[in-house]
DNA sequence: GCGACAG
DNA sequence: ATCTTGTCGC
């Protein structure tokens, strides 16, 4: 029975919510639309139990304001204004707005609020109130809701899946109507429940008015509301499944993209060609600064490299046959459907017209270490953002950063991704070896696989034949490969990474040694896989990312990542604001 | 036979 | 790759 009540609040709230967001955002974007850059924000007031309990239940109240600076918050109504707020997609909480909450949290005791909207611990209550109240209107800071904040959201509120939206809102909701009904009948003295305890030999008189019933019903909101979130993506993936399942009758156009097969052969062709200029080992002109560390398993590294250079096997089971270029009976493309690979790496040297960034580094000690990535935008597939940064390989500083907003034509298909993001990257690296030739990077970590790749070339690789600069690939997510598979590797690796600098060699079926798991990070589980991209060899390349793993993901390439995703932000705002 | 599949 | 909330520890 009472789960049948759970479920009918839930609708009841969603619907009203639902109208009520639809509204607003209505109302919100016709109202900026001729304000250009200054911003607005709706603001609703619900009171928690300090607030009620020290100035009785004032209800909810909504005031509009155009001079967002001027907003004050009422009592210690903070959260729940501030959850309210941002649950109408308005406002985003950020970093420097985020010291609302003292990081010396263990001064108080009153520590022991929920944030969530959730009733406070009964502790906390009563003797609590009036420094908290006082404390937070004396800190209450003006909640300013920039435009440059507010535009970017505005696409992704009408964006977000509506189902999921609404079940997930609704049941933070769920808790904060209760709370607010449950503190009007506090007010009014309803009922309560008393309990005395002793606490440092004096006795002590707690009142709860049904704070335990809130409390339960609260309990199990945020149950539900964990197990969403958790579950959340598997019920979008579902959806979306579902979505396409029943659409794809209708239309039959959606999901991934249509891959041309006189293209995928083409592509084909030119990394064979570019393979052939592939350099597995070191070939550098300068020398591994001391402060890299080599890492213990490399032993183990490079002997599987070099047991296994010529594996003419197939990988994959597809059924797709390139001889003569009959596409026989292949309806479905799949990256794994290739031709018998020929992984015969050219030797080091082989062709000196790659060492136009290196003729004044003969000697050196490696400095400059790059980092490529791209972001994308979700609402328009051909706008991105690539960049570039260049760390310096000591202080782990940004020594150059550069971005650009590039159009892609390509779309992604696994297996070609160079074939997507390589243009765009290569005039970064051409535009900083020309206007700054001081601050070339001499090595680029590449946000993508270098040899762990279905036919043994990548992202990593490609970039480096192309361009003649060393390059190491390194992935975030496993690319299925010759018998390895994700989970088993991430099984192993949570096996046998259990220090920082841990890494263990892939070897595939076939026994070759495709990159390493990395773990570079004492509190990252999962690793990083790290495959050789051109002119290094798999020992040296694992040594250089871990040695840039401040964080789970290298320092260069985490740079490249944060940056331009911010620069395709505010490119974002530049585009809504005109 | 079908699904998996870096960013 | 993209969307999102929320918590925790250094
Ligand atoms: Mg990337």
């Amino acid at each position: 029975m009472y789960p049948a009540v759970l479920h009918v609040c839930i609708i009841v709230v969603s619907l009203i919510y639902s109208v009520f967001l639809v509204a607003l955002a209505m109302v919100v974007k016709a109202a900026l639309a001729p304000v250009g850059s200054a911003g607005g924000a709706l603001i609703v007031t619900i009171p928690t139990a300090a607030a009620a309990a020290a100035d009785g239940p004032t209800g909810t109240g909504a005031q509009g304001r155009s001079d967002t600076t001027s907003a004050a918050m009422s009592g210690s109504g903070r959260w729940n204004w501030f959850r309210l707020c941002f649950t109408c997609g308005f406002c985003r909480r950020n970093k420097k707005n985020g010291r609302d909450q003292p990081p010396g949290g263990g001064g108080g005791g009153g520590g022991g609020a929920d944030p969530r909207g959730g009733p406070p611990l009964p502790a906390t209550a009563s003797p609590s109130i009036p420094r908290r109240a006082r404390e937070t209107t004396g800190e209450a800071q003006p909640v300013s809701v920039s435009a440059d904040k507010l535009l970017p959201y505005m696409p992704c509120f009408w964006s977000y899946p509506s189902l999921v939206f609404l079940i997930h809102e609704s049941l933070q909701w769920l808790a904060v109507i209760v709370n607010t009904i449950v503190m009007f009948f506090i007010g009014s003295e309803f009922s309560c429940l008393k309990i005395h305890c002793v606490t440092d030999r004096k006795l002590q008189k707690y009142t709860f008015p049904l704070h335990i019933l809130c409390l339960i019903i609260a309990l199990v909101c945020m149950y539900f509301h964990s197990l969403f979130v958790n579950y959340g993506k598997q019920f979008q993936k579902a959806g979306d499944r579902f979505l396409s399942l029943a659409g794809s009758s209708g239309t039959g156009a959606s999901g991934k993209p249509e891959v041309d097969e006189g293209a995928a052969v083409m592509w084909e062709l030119e990394q064979d060609t570019l393979r052939a200029r592939l350099v597995t080992k070191d070939d550098v002109p300068w020398r591994l600064p001391p402060y890299v560390r080599r890492l213990d398993a490399s032993p183990a590294l490079q002997e599987g490299m070099d047991t296994e250079l010529d594996i003419t096997r197939r990988v994959g089971t597809s059924s797709w046959s390139c001889s003569e270029g009959t596409m026989s009976k292949a309806s479905k493309w799949s990256p794994h459907s290739t031709c018998p690979i020929n992984l015969l790496p050219a030797s080091a040297s082989s062709d000196g017209s790659c060492q136009q960034f290196f003729v004044a580094e003969v000697g050196t000690i490696l400095e400059r270490v790059g980092g490529v990535d791209i972001s994308f935008d979700k609402s328009d597939g051909s706008l991105a953002c690539a960049s570039l940064v260049v760390v310096h390989a000591q202080t782990l500083k940004v020594m150059y950063a550069d971005c650009a907003i590039v159009e892609m034509t390509q779309p992604y298909i696994p297996g070609f991704l160079a074939f997507r993001e390589c243009p765009a990257l290569i005039s970064l690296l051409d535009r900083v070896a020309e206007e700054h030739p001081a601050l070339a990077p001499q090595v680029v970590m590449v946000d993508g696989n270098g040899i762990l790749h279905s036919r043994g070339f990548g992202l990593a690789c490609h970039l480096g034949v192309v361009t003649g600069i060393p390059t190491i690939g390194v992935g975030k997510t496993f690319f299925h490969v010759d018998g390895l598979t994700e989970n088993r590797v991430k099984r192993d690796s949570l096996r046998m990474l259990t220090a920082p600098g841990d890494c263990w060699p892939l070897k595939g079926q076939s026994g070759r040694v495709w990159g390493v798991a990395l773990r570079g990070n004492k509190d990252s589980k999962n690793p990083i896989f790290v495959s050789v991209g051109h002119r290094l060899s798999l020992e040296t390349a694992a040594a250089l990312v871990h040695h840039f793993c401040q964080h789970r993901i290298p320092e260069p390439i985490r740079q490249a990542d944060i940056r331009s995703r911010e620069h395709l932000r505010q490119h974002r705002v530049t585009l809504l604001q005109q």
